[in-house]
Formats: C-alpha cells, sequence, structure tokens
DNA sequence: GCGAAAATACGCAACATTGCGTATTTCGTG
DNA sequence: CACGAAATACGCAATGTTGCGTATTTTCGC
C-alpha cells in the first residue's frame, strides 16, 4: 500500500484530488494538509509516507519552501509539486527545492496515479506542458564539456540511499528511521561505502561521491 | 490502435523488445528496423507511425542522426531512445535531436507501455536514472541565482575559512593546525557557524554553504 | 535449488563532534 | 576612549562516528 499526502489550501481542488487517488485501490490517502507548516507537524509524528503531492501556493508556509524542509529532513520521501503555473520560475524552484515531479492541477486521475508510481520508481513525472518546458530548459543548457566518466564504485542501490541521506547530514539514527532498517545496519552499510570509496568519513565519501558522479 | 516502430540493430534485444510491446493489446507493431537508414526508407513508404523506440549505437545511421531527421520531417511522430548508456552526453544529444524520452534497454513491459502513453500525450518518458540525470542538468541550468543569494548568513571571514576546511574533512585539530589556533577556538568557530546556519552538524552546514553560495 | 552478493543486525572500544558555560584579548568605529 | 563585534581559549558532559568482528536472512542469477 502506498502511503500519499496531499497538501493543498483549496478544500475544492484538496477534495477532487483525494477523490481522484482515492479511485486506485493501490493508494491509502494518509495527510491532507492546508499548508506546509502542518504537513511537517504531521511528519514529524509519522513520516512513513511514500509520496507528497503538493501545492505551491499556500499560506503559513509555501509548497517551495516545505519541499526544501522536507527533502532535506526526509529524503526518502517523494514530492511531486501541484500548480496551476507552468512557467520556467516555478519549474526552477520546484526542481531546486527537491521536487521530483511537476503536475498541472488539471490531470486526469489515472495520470496522477502513474506519476506517482513514476516518483517512486526514481522517475521525474510532469505534465505535457511542463516536460515541453523541461525538455526546453535541458536544450538550452550549454553540451557539458567534463563529460568525465564517472568511476563505478559499485555501490549497491541500498548504498547509495543510504549515501543520499549522509550527505543531508542526518545521523545514523534518522537514516535508520528513514529507511525502515537499524541503526547497527546503517552503520554497516557506512562501513561498506567508505571502504568502497576508499574514505573514512562522511565528509570524504560525499566529496568523493559528488566528484564521481554518484550524487 | 497504436502503430509503434523499432528501430535496433541487435536481433535479439529487437526481439525482447517486440515481444514486451505486444504484450499489451493498445500496440501495434508496424515495423523493425536494423538502422537508421532503413527506418527512414520504410518511412518514406508509409509514415503512418505513431512512437519510434529508436537504438542510438547503430552501423549505418546512428539514433541520433535518424532521430534529427525523423523529427524534422515527420514532427509528429514521437521518438523515444533506448541505449545502454546512461551519460550526460548522450542525454543531451537525443533531446536536441528531437527525442522526446529516453529509456535504458533493461526496462519492464509496463515501464515500456507507461512511455508510449506518455509519448503521445507530451510527455517525456525517462528510466529512473535518465530522471536523475535530468533534473541535475536543469539544476545546474538554474537561472534562479538570486533565490538562495538573497540569504545573508553574516558569516565572518574567520568562519568561512573555518568552514571551508571543514567541508575538506579535515578534524578540529588539522584545521587548528592549519590556522594556527588553538583546539578550542576552532570548536567555538564551528558553533558559531552552525547557529548561523541553523545547522547541527559538519554535513548538513557544507549542504547549506553550497546551496547558499558561500562555498 | 545452489551459491554469491546484498541486506539485515548487534556488541565493543576508540575517537571525534557538539552544546553550553565562561573568559580574555584584539580591533575598528563612533 | 568606550563600546561592541570578532577572535581567542578551555572544561565538562552528552552524543555521534568509525573500525572490527560476527552472524542471519533475503534476493537474484545460473
Amino acid at each position: 500500500m502506498i502511503q500519499i499526502a496531499i497538501v493543498e489550501d483549496i478544500t475544492r481542488i484538496a477534495e477532487a484530488l483525494k477523490a481522484k487517488i482515492l479511485l486506485s485501490p493501490d493508494f491509502k490517502l494518509k495527510f491532507i494538509a492546508p499548508n506546509g507548516a502542518e504537513i511537517i507537524k504531521l511528519l514529524e509524528r509519522d513520516h512513513n509516507v511514500d509520496v507528497i503531492i503538493m501545492d505551491i501556493n499556500m499560506p503559513e508556509m509555501n509548497g517551495i519552501e516545505a519541499t526544501n524542509l522536507i527533502s532535506q529532513r526526509w529524503p526518502q520521501i517523494k514530492i511531486v509539486m501541484s500548480s496551476v503555473f507552468d512557467d520556467e520560475q516555478n519549474l526552477f524552484d520546484a526542481m531546486l527545492s527537491g521536487a521530483c515531479g511537476y503536475l498541472l492541477k488539471d490531470e486526469v486521475p489515472q495520470k496522477i496515479h502513474r506519476s506517482i508510481f513514476e516518483a517512486l520508481e526514481g522517475g521525474m513525472p510532469m505534465s505535457a506542458m511542463i516536460a515541453k518546458k523541461a525538455l526546453q530548459l535541458i536544450r538550452k543548457s550549454s553540451p557539458s564539456q567534463n563529460v568525465q566518466d564517472q568511476f563505478d564504485y559499485h555501490l549497491t542501490e541500498r548504498e547509495i540511499q543510504v549515501l543520499e541521506q549522509l550527505s543531508k547530514g542526518l545521523s545514523y539514527e534518522q537514516i535508520a528511521d528513514n529507511l525502515f532498517i537499524s541503526y547497527g545496519t546503517v552503520r554497516k552499510h557506512v562501513e561498506n561505502i567508505y571502504r568502497k570509496l576508499e574514505v573514512n568519513n562522511r565528509t570524504g565519501a560525499i566529496d568523493k561521491a559528488q566528484k564521481g558522479g554518484i550524487l
């Protein structure tokens, strides 16, 4: 069962979204919050959430700020933006803040369902209009000179997940909590990461991972 | 019925892809071509094709060149790249040539299925690994530096020096040694840095400093 | 189904980091 | 000169990290 949260200030829209999501038996709607501050309070009590659908314009704390905080503190939670705006700046801000996808508000249920699965699989779900903008952005960005083929340190999927959380400054305990494994297991993963990267502390690992294109 | 074409030189892979596509009754496999030159000959006779799944590395005419030609001549045809390579340059070339999506070769049937629909709807279907790269590209080309640069954390010169050394993974003792101050002083600087950046560990400080343009 | 690789988990011990309090000295500005 | 900000410095206690050993369970390809 995939745990979903909706963050949206306009009740009518939140209800519509809820209805669309509940059409599928794969999803459980865990939280509905009216703004960023509220969802963070809820997550502090229980962060067992897979995907958050986040509005951008909200009172109290907007979607960008909230996404910044959440993606820092619980990096394993996937955040998909939902907005009526399809401009470049909002897309940028969303992506920079840690969102993995961006949907416009009038999407049909099937598209929303697919987007949630895509987000979970590490994809980048977007509405057609947004995809067009994203494509333009990628095409505009200059062809990178340093296509320095990354070394393959043979990190496993799980190790990369741990490394990502390490790089955000989370403690072993927080990482264990986020990934639903024990403190001891996190420690073992970290040991293996350090051995593979040939470093002996967190900062060295991050440095090497960033230079090697892992992060 | 959605008309599909496969362009792939390795018979084994082409057959595997064909099998995956034929799992769905929505798709009709119209053409299988071994290279870019061949698919173009076929399209010249009959271009009633909705989506082409195009390999990149092929003899005669590679996928990038072929995509360039096809997207120019039959712009309504959606082209999704398929490759074993997940590097930035190939992604970039593919997007420039007119492809709308990029899949890695080992995708499961459902993902391919979804990707074809997404392509038709104007989306940007990508494998998880590719989505990650695309996200990096977008983030790199960010014009919105001003969003973060607004915040001045009021770090002093000395604090920035300490922060720089912190970010390289040096211990307090090494930093003290490098800056000709005592261990205790380094600690105090670190405390002040963390307070100003509102973090409580080294990695969090580095993360924030990098995002905020301090480092 | 066998075997290898990965993921899970814990204990011990050494060492490093962090938070808080306190205090003195240095330096530039009004 | 007086003031405040910055830099210097140390002690204590709590917490976090790292390295090493060991061990079981799970997953995946052959």
